[in-house]
DNA sequence: TAGGCAATCTTTACAGCGTCAAGTTAGACC
DNA sequence: GGTCTAACTTGACGCTGTAAAGATTGCCTA
């Protein structure tokens, strides 16, 4: 078959290409908005070319993710550092408002990462649950030295506290991403009032 | 046509026996499980026959999830009236246990009640609203009580303090429900800290 | 008891989905 | 130049939700 169009056979770089779109699509069209084809479509390449990088939908999602959970690390990290050692109770504030607002700008990112899509229907790639694990690690160690601080009760262990309390701001963020609560100022309330409920 | 089997044309009461039918395909293969078409095969009718009781599949799983609100209610109310009424922080850890143990068995209700394919990519119907409103003022009337009794801090009014404590419980649930973690019983470990965490 | 209406159910069809199988193209290496 | 392989296309299958239009029935009224 002649090829009439300038575009040449292969693509040259269509894993990034791929990434990039699905990233925009889920960005303006939710994940449900997201499907091989569409995608596909979007980059310029026949349907089933995909699949040559991705062994499947949910190897892609898995991808899409794993770049949430370092934008997510990168953009935390780089908060905190701004903070004096001194000012324990804001840093720990702070990270939970960084927590809150990185879901609220990526919410479709979020729900990949930490959402039932991947961790149970799907299946997480090996290179996904290493990145996540290190990203949970992160607050294990927040949390550790916020109990050295008296920030955070030593009534368990860090690692129960940071299980505890990680899954406290989850919960909170789930509802704001998943539409039960619509507020973000009531939900910036809810949270101030965890963090009091929480902290000691 | 000549209608050669036995069966009726009209089925009698298509709507409740739709509902039974979801609630046990929902059961077995998940919300993923249950289509249109699966259902109204089931239930040995044409497949567009459940559109007459139920304007979308959105609100068939509005009906789902009411039900879900109902069953959730009587089974944690039930288990409070067996409680004396000095017991206090007890009641409060066991209305925890009850609701996540809901959760536990009714994993994929629980994801209706309270996710985001109705809350956000659907729409829930106003009776759905109001049965999962009802359901939220136990927990804040639980909650004014717990506070009274001087489990709760005080620090900050009922409902957000409800809001908040609840959203804790609802992350927690989340995690086990979306296989985040997959163990119970250290699930239950961390329900335990979260627990001491919130109650003072 | 007959007529008509509304509720219920069926048939048919459409556009979309994920992905498998088989064929085509092009670049890389011996 | 020949061969091997990765990248890509074409076509197909069975699944999905649901709109449109026609068939059947129970019920209510005259």
């Amino acid at each position: 078959m002649t090829r009439s169009d300038n575009k040449p056979y292969h693509h040259g770089d269509l894993r990034t290409a791929l990434l990039e779109a699905a990233s925009s699509i889920i960005c303006e069209s939710g994940i449900d908005g997201l499907s091989m084809r569409r995608l596909a479509d979007q980059v310029g390449v026949s349907r089933t070319a995909p699949y040559h990088h991705f062994k499947d939908k949910n190897a892609l999602l898995c991808a899409i993710a794993e770049k949430g959970f370092e934008h997510q690390d990168a953009m935390v990290q780089e908060l905190m550092d701004k903070l004096g050692p001194d000012q324990n109770r804001q840093r720990f504030k702070r990270w939970v408002r960084a927590y809150i607002r990185f879901a609220h700008e990526n919410p479709e990112t979020y729900d990949l990462m930490y959402g039932r899509e991947i961790w149970k229907r799907g299946e997480p790639t090996e290179s996904l649950q290493q990145v996540s694990r290190a990203s949970f690690r992160l607050w294990v160690d927040l949390v550790d030295h916020m109990q050295q601080q008296g920030v955070l009760s030593c009534q368990h262990p860090a690692l129960k506290t940071a299980q505890a309390s990680w899954a406290s701001l989850h919960g909170l963020t789930r509802l704001l991403i998943d539409g039960v609560y619509l507020d973000r100022t009531d939900l910036e309330e809810i949270a101030e009032t965890l963090v009091d409920l929480i902290t000691q």
